[in-house]
RNA sequence: GGUCCGUUCGUCUAGGGGUUAGGACACCAGAUUUUCAUUCUGGUAACACGGGUUCGAUUCCCGUACGGACUACCA
């Protein structure tokens, strides 16, 4: 396949919504497939919807889940600026030409008389109420007024917005890449606006214009745009460039995980699960947003779920690098039904990887979670992790996990202490800790063999104290590999702890 | 309401005119583990409905239902 030039386009109006980020994932894995480039463009036409640090923000996120921009907003390129706030100017001469050309006109009709139209039209019972071939010669506008009372008005300095003039009758067709032909009658489409009255240009424009001068080949985008395709169709025709015209791929929809429609911050509030790469504080609100990075996954095991909600390679294998996707992806396998959002299997995903990781690269979670006033060296937080790695979903389950190896119980679990401590434990834990005592460097081994050698000289079953011991060492009734655990805390932590348990659970 | 898009186990999905409709997550059971977790084995569970086309349709076509998106001087 041809190097493409895709283009992930958000609006810096919030936090990257984690569909946008599958988008941008697609969009990076067709790029990287052919060789071809990977654009950052920033759509910022609506100033009323500006967040100040939204696009910091999606930069950083794209840099987190390992997404690399080739070029764009904050990489610079050949077609810069990769801002369209920053390209204003640019969009004008498009404008102009196709009202030279007669596919657009001025429209000067204020909120109010749109509205007293869409009143009316509902009035009638018509279908749709919309500004088109059948409304427009009844509007405010340059194709009512004459030549000079629209000199006038704009001279005067009337705000006005430029629509598109959208053939009466016409059946537009376009081929997507992944719904294949789709045919929509141009009376569907109203005179969409291209020019606000504030100068810039709404979407339609600013995204066909912007796509043409930076020779994007596919345009990868969600599913919320194919009803407004038919129109980016008609703009590429009218501004001369059908040849160059993008392929279109509309991905299906991030559905919610229960019930039915787009997915939303609110349920993932409700469900208690991230949404979005990174922690976003709103900066008028201050409302926290949960990002999935500080709720403890990974980005190869969030990149790999998100690559299968709407995609698969065909065949079994479900683990999948960033560049095992790159070389699997293919547009023709991406699906057409929404997919639901099932945060189990992203927590099984990031169970693998954690799974998969080195103990002294998952060391790195333990020591930079850890609480106030404990140190530990690296070689023992990677073996604490070894020890760890089996029992955990979330990167900070270390940290909380590790907890006992830091810090001696101060309480003991009663379900326990209630039915595993008794004399028995007690005789066995006693003669234990003196033997374990003598011992400078233990080993799990050693702590298995010497545990044995007291049990079957006391006559009692292993199986039967190893609940006591466990608890006079964590204090709880499960956790890691006791033997490997007591290695790691040495020889004297443990008999402290054992003394320690001795005394306070005396009597039961 | 209108337009467009969609519909295989609870979820993500494979498949495709004749299959015991496959896998994964979740769930359940058993095994391993002195605990919990892990791991292993097994199990429950799906082609929305109705018409065609066909020797045969889950697969192709048409309807219906249901769901979704869109319907702004937002993207």
């Amino acid at each position: 396949m041809q190097p493409v030039r895709v283009r992930f386009a958000p609006s810096p109006t919030g936090a990257l919504h984690i569909g946008g980020v599958r988008t941008a994932l697609y969009n990076y894995l067709l790029a990287k497939k052919t060789n071809g480039t990977m654009i950052l463009r920033i759509e910022d036409t609506d100033q009323t919807r500006f967040v100040p640090g939204a696009e910091a923000y999606i930069i950083k996120s794209l840099a987190w889940v390992g997404i690399k921009i080739d070029e764009g907003v904050g990489q610079g390129g050949p077609h810069a600026p990769y801002r369209q706030s920053e390209r204003k100017l640019l969009y004008k001469q498009y404008a102009q030409k196709l009202i030279d050309e007669g596919n657009a006109y001025y429209a000067f009709d204020t909120e109010e008389e749109l509205e007293a139209m869409r009143n009316r039209l509902k009035a009638t019972g018509s279908s749709h109420q919309q500004y088109s071939a059948t409304t427009r010669m009844m509007m405010d506008n340059s194709l009512t007024l004459s030549e000079s009372e629209v000199q006038q008005k704009l001279k005067a300095g009337y705000p006005y917005v430029i629509r598109l003039k959208v053939p009466e009758s016409e059946e537009i067709s376009l081929s997507d890449l992944i719904r294949g032909e789709v045919n929509v009658h141009s009376s569907q489409i109203d005179d969409k606006v291209l020019m606000k009255s504030d100068g810039m240009p709404t979407y339609h424009l600013a995204n066909v214009v912007d796509d043409y001068l930076m020779r994007i080949t596919h345009v990868i985008r969600g599913e919320e745009w194919l009803p407004s395709a038919p129109l980016h169709v008609l703009l590429y025709r009218f501004l001369g460039w059908e040849k160059q015209m993008p392929q279109f791929a509309h991905l299906p929809l991030l559905l919610k995980p229960d019930g039915n429609g787009k997915l939303s911050k609110r349920d993932a509030d409700k469900a208690g699960f991230p949404l979005f790469p990174l922690n976003w504080v709103d900066p008028t609100t201050n409302e926290l947003s949960k990002g999935f990075c500080e709720s403890g996954y990974l980005p190869d095991a969030l990149i790999n779920f998100l690559a299968f909600l709407g995609w698969n390679p065909g065949t079994e294998k479900e683990i999948f690098s960033l560049s095992e996707l790159i070389d699997a992806f293919t547009v023709e396998r991406i699906g057409k039904a929404g997919a639901r959002f099932d945060i189990l299997k992203a927590q099984w995903f990031n169970q693998q990887y954690i799974k998969a990781k080195s103990n002294t690269d998952l060391a790195a979670f333990l020591l930079t979670s850890l609480p106030q006033g404990i140190t530990c060296s690296a070689e023992k937080a990677a073996k604490i992790c070894g020890v760890l790695k089996e029992r955990v979903t979330f990167t900070h389950d270390f940290a909380t996990q590790a907890r006992f190896f830091f810090e001696a119980p101060t309480e003991y679990d009663q379900h326990v202490t209630s039915k595993k401590w008794n004399d028995d434990a007690i005789r066995v834990l006693t003669a234990y800790k003196q033997t374990l005592s003598s011992i400078k460097e233990l080993t799990a081994e050693m702590a298995k063999t010497t545990l044995e050698d007291v049990t079957t000289s006391l006559g009692i079953s292993t199986g039967k104290i190893l609940q006591a011991l466990r608890v006079s060492i964590t204090g709880a009734g499960s956790g890691p590999d006791l033997m490997l655990s007591m290695e790691i805390m040495g020889s004297e932590e443990v008999v402290s702890r054992i003394d320690r348990a001795l005394s306070t659970l005396k009597k039961v």
